[in-house]
DNA sequence: CGTGTTTGACCGGCGC
DNA sequence: GCGCCGGTCAAACACG
């Protein structure tokens, strides 16, 4: 299914000024809300490296007993100085969200391959690294367990899918339901 | 034997 | 300049 294509506003590697895919400015307005850190942001993500956050992600606290989903649209994988001339270093936006799950590992569908393993600040649990195996696409994702949350899953993805995907999921599409869920204007 | 994981080393950016 | 920190490489290893 390409949806899960459309549903991703990654720009692709050649294309930095994109912000969103043309693709789905039409059809889905899933990520409307998202692009914004209104919230002080972040999830406790990127935060969570600054803050010592007691309690915080009163997002995760809505325990919803199933599978919540919740998602953020991390500025780019830029330092800050946007350097127009060298542009060696092509910032690909970057998506994250967070899951309820038990396991690690969430099947999307794709093939990933990991590549590293790295214990993070703050965080108990250590960070995997995975790279989409698929030639040509350079997708990579993290994957992060919260210390606060150990229910919780960040997952970070970097780019995006120039292929269909490989194996079928219908669990990954609940997931994505539930982010559109989410992001509904209260 | 092909494919993916493990794991320490390496590297670049950034703050002090 | 140095050390910390996050990200990546790659060789060895595990597994079907």
């Amino acid at each position: 299914m390409e949806k899960f294509q459309m549903l991703f506003p990654f720009s692709s590697t050649g294309s930095p000024n994109y912000p969103v895919s043309s693709s789905m400015t039409n059809s889905s307005h899933v990520f409307h809300n998202f692009q914004a850190d209104s919230s002080g942001g972040f999830l406790g993500l990127k935060t969570e490296t600054q803050h010592p956050v007691p309690r915080t992600s009163p997002e995760i606290n809505k325990d919803l007993n199933s599978q919540s989903a919740s998602c953020a649209i991390g500025s780019e994988t830029e330092p800050q100085a946007a350097k127009k001339k060298g542009e060696k270093k092509i910032r690909k936006p970057k998506y994250a969200f967070q899951t309820r799950s038990q396991v690690d590992i969430l099947d999307d569908g794709y093939r990933w391959r990991k590549y590293g393993q790295k214990a993070v600040k703050n965080n108990k649990f250590p960070r995997s690294y995975y790279r989409c195996t698929y030639q040509g696409c350079n997708v990579k994702k993290q994957v992060q367990r919260l210390t606060k949350d150990e229910g919780v899953v960040v997952t970070t993805y970097e780019g995006m899918h120039t292929h269909p995907i490989e194996k079928p999921n219908d669990n990954f599409e609940h997931i994505l339901s539930q982010m559109q869920i989410y992001s509904t204007p209260f």
